[in-house]
DNA sequence: GGGGGCAAGTGGTCGGACCACTTTGACATG
DNA sequence: CATGTCAAAGTGGTCCGACCACTTGCCCCC
């Protein structure tokens, strides 16, 4: 076989799974004996089962053994942060016009979703972002924004959405936003934008809601592509 | 620290890079460099880089060393696809929504950017799916129905869409829905959809392949909803 | 000057040893 | 008899050193 063993590995672990040899949840051989069964050594073993536990398929409890995942969306695209995590700004403006295509519906589907709980929350959220309104850090600013958006986009929902929207946002991002606009002065427009998504979510209006957020993240995109390339009109 | 190591590593190389001391591209100190530079053996360096490979941050050349990868979002949007391909009926219900977001504003923005070349190729494509209508296999249905879908979103010169897009179709899944709507005879209808979402593209009208899209993608999500739970709407 | 092949350097794989953690059940204790 | 304790077994985590497979580039020979 020309293929590497760790591939071929990766590969027939795999297999197990799809076979139903091992199921969602169940644990898999341990180490030792899947090198003896598939005549490898163990160092190969760990590499296949670190490649599937980084793309969330395996999950690996030390002293417990390996397990298979429930599979479940949220946890394949949890590694899947990566991309706004070493992303430059050029391809960050490209991770938000998909942000401005989902976000807006998502805002649209939570409007009509959310539990008097959902709203109370996101509330509290957006209180907290803005109280202590004194000089705080990017950090904390760019944490709690993030935050208010996952709360609204879990309440459509979908669990698959949610992860494919914590992989296009990031904390990172979201500070340098903070940083920047804290220094242009437009935090309490960005606020604005909070709040006014907010209440559009309280009235229930899913189209106020689909117009506030797309308002809202069309904003920042326009502030990076500004500082991208100054005085270029992005595409 | 209690961090393991092999963790840690991965840490060390992410910030490496974020750091600029590698760019994309570029070559990263060998495996045994790195292990004596980051104080630990070359078997966690290697599960360190691989897990990075996985994600699409490297690339290994057998003989020849570790680089850094372009970065560019379809890189590391490649593992992603791993989420169609495991994924059960619920999940992908949930899919076809986030799908049902992104398609119409993507069709939209590729009715207005699309070159004369695109829609050439674009109506290549339909036409050799619709030719030859006698009885063919769902498989080449669906991949087809892929490469159509796919060269509209391309179109939108977005690579980050084009990767998460791809990460929420898959050549099987479309291969069940053809199979299915073969049994219906619903084939036809699908082919009028194509029809209208590339007479729209046509026409430069983003409004009308917006439409054209999201009704194109609800009817295959009503019927995985219908096939899924007989009876039940989805909410 | 061109071609072939050798050698150094790289990742790929292996085996064994030991460490850290979890789990379990036998044991002593109340 | 119930219960808490802890020791042992089993698991993944890490390390080391050796050797194999492949790439690259230099050097030698023609």
């Amino acid at each position: 076989m020309r293929t590497p063993v760790a591939q071929r590995t990766v590969a027939q672990i795999k297999a197990m799974i799809s076979d139903g040899e091992v199921g969602p949840g169940q644990q898999l051989p341990t180490e030792r004996d899947l090198s003896v069964r598939l005549g490898v050594s163990r160092g190969s073993v760990r590499e296949a089962i670190r490649s599937l536990t980084t793309l969330g398929v395996l999950e690996v409890r030390h002293g417990a053994g390996v397990y298979v995942t429930a599979l479940r969306p949220a946890d394949l695209l949890e590694a899947f942060s990566v991309l706004a995590e070493v992303s430059r700004d050029e391809t960050l403006l490209e991770v938000l016009q998909v942000r401005r295509m989902i976000e807006p519906a998502a805002t649209a589907v939570a409007a009509a979703r959310a539990t008097p709980e959902d709203l109370e929350r996101i509330g509290a959220l957006l209180d907290d972002m803005e109280d202590g309104s004194g000089p705080r850090e990017p950090a904390e600013h760019g944490a709690a924004d993030l935050g208010f958006h996952q709360a609204i986009v879990a309440c459509a929902g979908n669990a698959t959405l949610s992860a494919v929207h914590a992989g296009l946002s990031s904390r990172t991002f979201n500070e340098r936003v903070w940083a920047g606009h804290g220094e242009a002065g437009l935090t309490e427009t960005l606020h604005e934008d909070h709040r006014r998504i907010h209440e559009a979510l309280l009235a229930r209006d899913p189209e106020a809601a689909r117009a506030a957020a797309a308002a809202h993240v069309l904003r920042v995109e326009r502030w990076l592509g500004a500082r991208t390339s100054p005085g270029q009109e992005e595409a």
